[in-house]
DNA sequence: ATTGAGACCTGTCGGC
DNA sequence: TGCCGACAGGTCTCAA
């Protein structure tokens, strides 16, 4: 999500929406009344970023909430000029931004599990999700001890612990995957044994904090160069394949763990 | 309160 | 080639 808003943000920032047209209304949840009419005319005063939500806040007070599911992406195109027609409208396009930089934003989302909505200041403060939201993981609000704290006597997984936005924001499934294996630490491990019973941290929360940190890191790195497309991840998707890690000699596995794919190796993650 | 399973929706891929 | 099931990077709701 910060690739996909440091691509939309020159497109967008500072400029003003001459026209919205939603194509198709039903997206995971129903756009707000006159959504098209409240934004158009409104400035992007900035576009930024919480968890896996975009966030514009606009010259009302408003606020624009995007998401894009699974399958949702932006595209960025200019407007046709000199009376060129304006591009058809492709399958599950389903938003559309004219902004006054002559910039095209296109919201396609084939499953429609991404959605936007439009947020008053107080609905803002209020928002059952935005406001439980866990720290930024590359923040320092974000750090081994918050981790544990966060963690302390919890008996799900460390891996469905960190899916969980409330305790660390914006990790998804394959980042998590990542980040256990850096660290060395097992998915189905019990959350709560990275803390002491008194919510300090040991060891293994130093080591997934920073885990967390350099694997983020690294993946908003890649997304700059052409060489991410290529990029294979250390155990996401590497079923039966050997495990990267220097001298382990193991093989990742897959388990289905509450409907998702978690990838690790047994031999180097305990 | 916490936890896990199922649901939402469409596309793709591998196996037969 | 065509059909069918399994699976997909995320939440949300419901029931135990």
């Amino acid at each position: 999500m910060e690739s996909v808003r440091r691509r939309l943000a020159p497109a967008m920032t500072a400029a003003r929406f001459t026209r919205v047209t939603v194509r198709r209304p039903d997206l995971r949840i129903p756009f707000p009344r006159r959504f098209a009419a409240r934004l158009t005319g409104e400035t992007v005063v900035a576009l930024t970023r919480r968890a896996k939500y975009l966030v514009a806040e606009l010259s009302s007070g408003e606020t624009l909430l995007m998401h894009l599911g699974m399958s949702g992406s932006f595209r960025v195109e200019r407007a046709g000029t000199g009376g060129r027609a304006q591009r058809a409208p492709g399958l599950h396009d389903h938003v559309v931004f004219e902004m006054s930089t002559g910039a095209v934003v296109t919201f396609n989302d084939p499953r429609r599990f991404g959605f936007m909505d439009l947020l008053t200041p107080r609905q803002l403060a209020a928002h059952p999700v935005l406001s439980t939201l866990g720290p930024e993981p590359l923040s320092a609000a974000f750090d081994a001890s918050s981790l544990a704290l966060a963690l302390r006597g919890k008996k799900t997984s460390l891996k469905a612990s960190l899916l969980d936005q409330r305790v660390v924001a914006g990790l998804g499934n394959i980042y998590v995957s990542e980040a256990l294996h850096r660290a060395g630490l097992s998915p189905l491990r019990r959350a709560s044994t990275i803390a002491t019973p008194s919510g300090k941290p040991r060891p293994a929360a130093h080591r997934l904090s920073a885990a967390i940190k350099q694997v983020l890191i690294e993946a908003v790195e890649r997304r700059r160069t052409p060489s991410y497309r290529v990029h294979r991840f250390q155990v996401y998707d590497r079923e039966n394949e050997p495990c990267r890690t220097r001298g382990c000699g193991g093989t990742i596995q897959r388990r289905t763990h509450a409907g998702r794919s978690t990838f690790y190796c047994p031999s180097c993650q305990r």
